[in-house]
DNA sequence: AATGAATGAGCATTCATTCAT
DNA sequence: TATGAATGAATGCTCATTCAT
């Protein structure tokens, strides 16, 4: 067999890994399964990516951080006097509906960071940048609650197998939001 | 080796499940650390639970609801008119400095759910737990949001292996439970 | 759990046996899947039959000669100048198309008796019993033939999975019956 | 204990098999087998061949067709007007003699046909060898029974662990023949 | 007489990683 | 530089058989 040119090798690994997790979660990802994904060699993986691990971190941080992007890329929060809990509601519904392996993958990675140290500063990331957004539209105690309460909203919703309930979303959300003080 | 005479073979092979669980992870069950921990021959852990499913639920079951059952025993829930948020707040504080891998085993439970279906009807008894003691004081939409932003605040406190902040929690469940109407 | 009496155990662990060859092949036999499907505890398939070759045998024995008895049956045969390719070639269709499961068993049971010596017998009885009709009705060269010649019929059939040609076999068979000298 | 540079492993491995299936029979194949006998570690044979139904379809197929070689060899068969029964006796008569472990592992492979399909194709392979070449000297019906003769024949030989009568065979064959018209 | 429990050997397979080429 | 080969540990699971009760 002739050695392949392949140039873009490290991305395609990457690319296939991020497959692999999509379909079997992290637990599923093995230098095989990789490998097979991306039709290359075995060998291959181990020699752009001296571990498991490091190929995981590589995997999860080009995707993008997942809920985090989907809030800051709202345009609505763009707007100063936008109504946050109805934004939120609405982005986690469309995100739920759209992408339920994302969502999965998402705390997947917060489970898995307890284990793996290399993974907390990912998984940082991903919950700092909601927290972020928010903080241009309210204080930062809320801001936490808000963005826990719908890390909890979406557990139950993944555990139950049941469907998001957007007005249920928006309402307790907004319980969080303090009355403005004039 | 003698054959051993060992009634409650079953039980202490749960046992061992558990500390291994609560050592390892779910991920890091397995029949060899098992029989290990129990110190007993590898066969014997496949003779009293055909799979190694069944010997997790086995496990899981007799782990009584980690949080639902601290929230359950608790005293001031017993009175009717409890601060409900200062209640819930305490509890938390309370078990997650008391037991924290049993509450990485919780949140593992949930995650492990989505893929082993086997797992959901355990994860629902502990979710529904905690709804079910909140339902006698307040509304179910109420207790659902409280249940909701406990395990964000939870996830959080992991996540980040920050500590708890137990007036924080307070206030912002607080702001979850409607005012009395007279 | 109450002891069962259970008078016919013996029989029942037979006809289960029996079950689970026809369905999983000789390899297949094992006392827990007899056990199982004799609902039965695993203990009693080895009090009442001190290894799985004493079962096997005893359940061969039972099954009656597949072909051999389809032959023995005939009530053709039962008169003297019967058409024997004929009549040979119909009960193999016959058979072939009835109790697919009892033509493999019949050979899976002669290429065991390679390595089971236990299994010897029962597979020179079977073999025998055909070759007796026949001798009643031509010579014991040309009955061995006959006997031959549909063994290898039967395992051509099994093989590629096609389907029996009647007329084709009769045909051959009579071509082995020598002309009668008058 | 150091890494071992083994080219050829591959084939040592598939040689191991064949030694093993010989000794043991078909069923008696598995990975620590070949292991032990090409004494190689056992994840080497894993390596090699993802599972044993490759590594015994890889064995099955270099063995090269057992009778059907033998028949294909013949000197006599190249011949336009030679006897075949007689050659045919003769054959069989050497290769039970020479290579009896190589006849039961014919019938062996035709039996766990039945149950792994991918080992259909291998069998086709077999029968159907010996039929093409027979089919130079006679019409197709008469090849197909003598093959089925001799399969007989030959099952009937192992089976009673008996001699093996070249006459009988030779003369029985002979009346499958159709006289020839002139 | 009957059986639940026990046990050790065996099974196919997957795996991360190392290394000779 | 790239990779096919190699390896040893580990995985879940099945099994025939033995034995204490």
């Amino acid at each position: 067999m002739t050695r392949r040119y392949d140039p873009e090798r490290r991305q395609r690994l990457i690319d296939a890994a991020l497959r692999v997790v999509g379909r079997a979660g992290i637990a599923g990802l093995s230098h095989r399964a990789v490998a097979a994904e991306a039709d290359v060699p075995l060998g291959s993986t181990t020699y752009h990516f001296a571990s498991l691990d490091e190929l995981l971190v590589a995997a999860l941080r080009q995707t993008n951080e997942g809920f985090a992007r989907a809030v800051r890329e709202s345009a609505a929060f763009a707007r100063p006097g936008c109504d946050v809990a109805a934004e939120l509601a609405r982005i986690t519904g469309e995100w739920l509906a759209r992408d339920r392996a994302g969502v999965e993958l998402e705390y997947e990675l917060y489970l898995a960071a307890l284990h793996k140290p290399v993974l907390r500063p990912i998984a940082a990331e991903w919950t700092d940048g909601v927290t972020e957004t928010l903080v241009r539209h309210t204080d930062p105690v809320t801001a936490r609650a808000l963005v826990a309460l719908l890390d909890g909203i979406c557990l139950q919703v993944l555990l139950t197998d049941g469907t998001y309930d957007e007005e249920y979303a928006r309402q307790v959300l907004a319980r969080l939001i303090p009355a403005p003080v004039d």
